[in-house]
DNA sequence: AACTATTTATAAGA
DNA sequence: TTCTTATAAATAGTT
């Protein structure tokens, strides 16, 4: 690609090399992140330049350690079955893939918020995410309506427990339930350990709405675990 | 590259994803080998794909482990320091910290939608809310405004035009079961928009949206990380 | 850092 | 999966 083919070996030109080595590292992280998006996988990238100075993918270095140690648990239980490696790789992954759909999820957040509106919204989309808005408005607005006159309330026009976690219709749903108690000793099964203890949800007041101010930190929270939540803001609803 | 431009999105076709991932997968390690031969620099490069299969580069990946600690030297993170039992731990704490984070900012969004309305909700917290939406709405509209004006682009309106929370509402809509999609988009609603894939929901997750395309296999978590929904605690909203 | 001419990578399709 | 082909991208050499 580019004015002439390259031979595939080093290039002894320290600047050529130098320039080369900026455009197509580059080159690469991006195509790491093609990769990842695009399939949906995990990817994990680092590149060391000749004076030592690192590059990396994912940008946020924040999953690439767990990507290492998803890798080295691979490597592991080749060389020696660990009983917990396995449990420790279904647990990356599902780190992984809990912080994608977090991610995303916030995204809708946002723009159903108007905090945030693709630059590149089509005006039709915009007009579904308008009509959308509007029947939440008239939703709530009919609900004080309700409130109004409380002696009207009914158990509640429940519809159809259409939580949100009915969703998933489709998975017939074993009927392990298993509901443990917040027993103390966690149990090493790695299904009864995903089986988070609801009532802890407290702990980790919701914020509401995004409000306007802005500042994040996040980060750290790969290598040392659990990062403390963030502070509850705005209008928390429990 | 390729016979159409392919916007940086989660591709939704489960064969379609296969086949870019095993193209690409093939391109990035390429690459990989290329930055490192042509420019004499260290680069290490892992991929996952879906069903957890290892890729990387080196491909002996003999000096891949040293690329890691090197790594984590820059980083000054240790890892490996305890085998497993306190890392795990950390993961479980981790993930449940995220299912928590992931529950509100749902619920947030619920409310949001106007689907999702306490029975019990204050009338004040309405009138918030009722607030917030107005502002988003006037946002929106306001970029209507701003699009308008551009130009007159204007895009045949979808086909179904049914938000994803109107199923909800309506209490019933089956799943679309991978219908045909007959031609090009599938977004059932702003979602696609915002790059959020509406389909990436685990298996343990609530699904927001209804599903357009049936793929994912990911078994594996299925079982273990089903948990049964909770019910909804606190100041429930519905 | 920009700018092209070319080489590559690849999306679709078979 | 592999091959083919039309196109989109990456980038080598130049300015």
């Amino acid at each position: 690609m580019g004015r002439g083919k390259v031979e595939l070996k080093r290039i002894e030109n320290r600047v050529s090399r130098q320039v080369t080595f900026s455009k197509r590292r580059k080159g690469l992280l991006k195509k790491a992140h093609e990769l990842a998006v695009l399939c949906d996988v995990d990817v994990g990238v680092v590149v060391f330049s000749e004076r030592g100075k690192l590059f990396e993918y994912p940008d946020p270095p924040a999953s690439l350690t767990d990507l290492i140690r998803r890798y080295e648990a691979v490597n592991n239980t080749q060389l020696q079955e660990t009983p917990c490696t396995d449990h420790q790789q279904q647990m990356i992954a599902e780190i992984g893939r809990l912080r994608r759909e977090y991610q995303q999820l916030e995204a809708n957040l946002m723009a159903y918020t108007g905090e945030y509106l693709s630059s590149v919204a089509p005006v039709d989309e915009l007009d579904e995410l308008e009509r959308q808005l509007e029947m939440a408005l008239s939703k709530v607005r009919a609900r004080k309506c309700l409130c109004a006159f409380p002696r009207r309330r009914r158990r509640s026009s429940q519809i159809n427990g259409r939580g949100p976690h009915d969703a998933a219709a489709t998975g017939e749903e074993g009927m392990e339930e298993e509901m443990a108690e917040p027993a103390p000793a966690p149990s090493p099964s790695f299904a009864y350990l995903l089986n988070v203890n609801e009532k802890s949800a407290a702990s980790t007041m919701l914020q509401l709405w995004p409000q306007t101010d802005g500042d994040d930190d996040d980060v750290g929270t790969a290598g040392g675990g659990s990062s403390s939540p963030p502070p509850p803001r705005g209008l928390q609803l429990w």
